[in-house]
DNA sequence: CTGAAACATGCATCACTAGTCACCTTTGCC
DNA sequence: GGCAAAGGTGACTAGTGATGCATGTTTCAG
């Protein structure tokens, strides 16, 4: 027994696969256009060029496919971050290159950044995972750094919290309502801001 | 002629208003537990304890009490920040209380802030005009501080920016989150990072 | 070539909700 | 006390959309 417990019906065998990746993709583009609650079952069986019956023989309903969409952005986002950022750079090297790549990649795929944001209002449990997920990830990459004294110190598990509302922040500001994403000299702003905090050097501590 | 445009039923007289400020409370509820979508207008008026008809006396439909409903938040938010942070304090002491003020607002509220984030996917200039209100009183109250030499000079349009993302996700991790709020200590690393940023002090420039 | 498993269809059912409206109630001014 | 305006009601209409299912179609092993 494949132990499905509650894993609804997503066992295939061929073409199925391609019919299932069909839905999902019409699933993002309807769910990031219209939103969730607005977008049909029709509206993606529509868009996927398959019967309503059809999206019951790969998801149980919606919210299904919205954590599928969730956690492939998850990956895909992790997959591009470590082919974006060589492993030789510095700490805050790696940063600025992360912070471009995430721009960069929220600017090309809108659609499927707005689905994992509309997820906190749909199943706040898939919208946590997806941010905790990364948040785990990215401590242990500063702890490393810290080792490093490539940073200094902190309560990182905060810091973390910081830098993915900053990064939120700068991919809805530049990356989905700006023509042009975040420029150079913005995102020489973002990296001061990042290395040196606002105070002014004499106050620092 | 009262210019009433587009603005629909508003004008009343005496109980009217006090019926209408139950919708809205009764929607801010709604809308918080079950987000916009799966509250309906029944529910609503349930909760307010009037028939349904009387929902349409006040509103034209449900968009436009979430409309009102940020748009309060905006308000009420403001206010409670410049009541809780004196007027002689420095910028960074005041970013200090202000986040405090803020996170306190949203562990309170948690509906009302979960109703002002929903609103992107509601009507996303609803929710644009939240955060640029915002930046634009924000942005003014950092060139003050940058000409009494409080704060060292930048790109204050992306500071802001970066600023209200960290707010928006401690307010989430630590306000709709955590049990208890954001502690001192959690306050302390979040404004290290605000003052001096992440790299070592040797590094900093 | 053939039959069974996997895939796919699209319509019918069922539940639910937004918004309307004819009618009733309260308020307060004369 | 009478009456008009403001406030309030709740049943009803029209429409939408999720989901079930009986009925095809495709694929491919033997």
């Amino acid at each position: 027994m494949p132990s499905s417990d509650s894993a609804s019906l997503k066992p295939m065998t061929a073409r199925g696969e391609a019919t299932r990746q069909r839905i999902l993709g019409a699933a993002e583009e309807a769910f990031g256009k219209s939103g969730f609650f607005r977008a049909s079952i029709s509206d993606i069986t529509r868009g996927a060029g398959v019967a309503q019956g059809t999206f019951y023989l790969y998801f149980q309903n919606k919210e299904e496919v919205l954590g599928e969409l969730v956690r492939h952005m998850g990956r895909e986002l992790r997959r591009m971050l470590t082919h974006s950022i060589p492993q030789d750079l510095s700490r805050l090297e790696a940063e600025r290159e992360g912070i471009a790549a995430f721009m960069r990649f929220v600017s090309q795929r809108q659609n499927l950044y707005r689905v994992v944001q509309e997820s906190l209002f749909v199943d706040e449990q898939i919208y946590r995972d997806y941010y905790m997920d990364f948040a785990r990830g990215y401590i242990s990459a500063l702890e490393k750094s810290v080792e490093k004294s490539e940073i200094r110190d902190g309560n990182l598990e905060v810091w973390v919290w910081i830098l993915m509302g900053v990064g939120h922040f700068l991919g809805l500001r530049y990356g989905l309502w700006a023509e042009n994403g975040l420029g150079d000299a913005e995102l020489d702003a973002v990296m001061d801001f990042i290395r040196n905090g606002i105070a002014r050097p004499a106050d620092r501590d």
